[in-house]
DNA sequence: GCACCCCGTCTCCACTCATC
DNA sequence: GATGAGTGGAGACGGGGTGC
């Protein structure tokens, strides 16, 4: 189904159109003095190297100039180490001014043309894969998955080409979860199935009335938004060590800027679960004090753990802020879904009219 | 060393369907 | 009816791995 359209892309497309058309009466000359067969051999010999000239699946780039400087910079690289495609294509840019404008003009349209996946904030390859859930149901979120080998993983150049905003609603309607080591997916056909299966699944196994409390909020909260396919997927029972079958810690909740890509955590810590000793009635004062200090320790080294090896800062709510969930989540949790997306800092609209 | 296959990159083109 | 956004397939090149 088309979608409704962007007059700014529109003015993209129209500078796209004249380069293109800028290209093709290149052509016949960029051919005839490098002695190169075709067009698509030309472009293959120009594009097939963009992978290693710069880093796309991580580089955020704003504008055409930054583009085509970062690629020249891994080219004369790569020409440096002896590359054979790289120095064939610089001594074609020193002795053939055809083909200079060629590959200015190519390296414009290339960016233009990929604009939206490369102005973007995109997830590395190693936080492209989110497992959640109990020890013998958990599931596994990717952007781009594919079972391959027996394992599931992400099509690792299609990362940054993702439609959706990574880690929404959107995200999880479109990929589904996938099931270790199986070739198998739950999938959702649409936003009611998912909530559902959020609440009633994903939620509700882990035991904890809270926990099911705010994600009734937040289902209520996504299914009342204009926009639902844009709300962050409130990430349920985060793995530290992902697939690993024994867990060591897990996230109550975990939200994901899909803008930012900044990940916030939260921990819902009742004194009844994290606090609370049981059966210490022979106990001394001494041993009593030391299993308080075992369990905070530990809760300490969880929140410390998750920041060191997934970059996951906590919020963490105790009895005080437990005792109105409502509240909890209008105040605390709902702004972090209200995220809006940055300005697009080019307008081709005013390029497309000056320039 | 060579041939082959697979994967990843790119553009072009045909197609569908919403919008102008 | 024309135009444009989005999608998927085809075909190009380059690199790495494998087998002979």
């Amino acid at each position: 189904m088309a979608k409704k359209r962007d007059p700014d892309k529109s003015a993209r497309n129209r500078i796209i159109k004249d380069l293109k058309e800028r290209l093709k009466a290149l052509q016949p000359d960029v051919l005839r003095t490098t002695g190169i067969r075709s067009e698509l051999s030309l472009n293959a010999i120009i594009g097939s190297k963009n992978d290693e000239y710069l880093d796309l699946k991580n580089d955020v780039i704003n504008s055409d100039a930054e583009f085509i400087n970062k690629w020249l910079s891994g080219l004369k690289k790569m020409s440096q180490l002896g590359d054979d495609a790289a120095i064939r294509l610089v001594s074609l840019l020193r002795a053939n001014n055809f083909f200079k404008n060629y590959l200015m003009l190519y390296l414009k349209r290339s960016f233009l043309i990929h604009f939206d996946e490369l102005s973007k904030k995109r997830p590395s390859l190693d936080k492209s894969e989110i497992w959640i859930g109990q020890e013998n149901a958990n599931y596994g979120l990717f952007v781009t998955p594919r079972f391959k080998d027996g394992k599931w993983e992400n099509d690792k150049s299609e990362i940054r080409a993702f439609s959706y905003g990574y880690w929404t609603i959107g995200h999880v309607l479109s990929t589904g979860l996938v099931i270790p080591n199986k070739n198998k997916k739950i999938e959702f056909k649409d936003l009611d199935q998912l909530l559902i299966f959020f609440t009633e699944t994903l939620v509700r196994n882990s035991g904890s009335q809270y926990e099911y409390d705010i994600a009734d909020q937040y289902a209520e909260f996504v299914k009342n938004s204009d926009n639902p396919l844009n709300i962050p997927f409130m990430i349920p029972e985060f793995r530290y060590l992902g697939i690993e079958k024994k867990h060591k810690y897990r996230l109550d909740f975990m939200i994901t800027n899909p803008y930012t890509l900044e990940r916030v955590g939260i921990e819902l810590s009742p004194w009844s679960t994290h606090g609370y000793l049981s059966k210490i009635g022979d106990l001394t004062q001494k041993e009593i004090n030391e299993m308080a200090l075992d369990n905070f320790e530990y809760e300490m080294t969880k929140h410390k753990n998750f920041f060191k090896r997934h970059g996951i800062f906590s919020l963490i709510y105790t009895d005080s802020d437990l005792k109105d969930c409502k509240k909890l989540f209008k105040e605390d949790i709902q702004p972090l879904l209200e995220v809006e997306q940055p300005v697009t800092q080019i307008s081709f609209s005013i390029m497309e009219e000056f320039l």
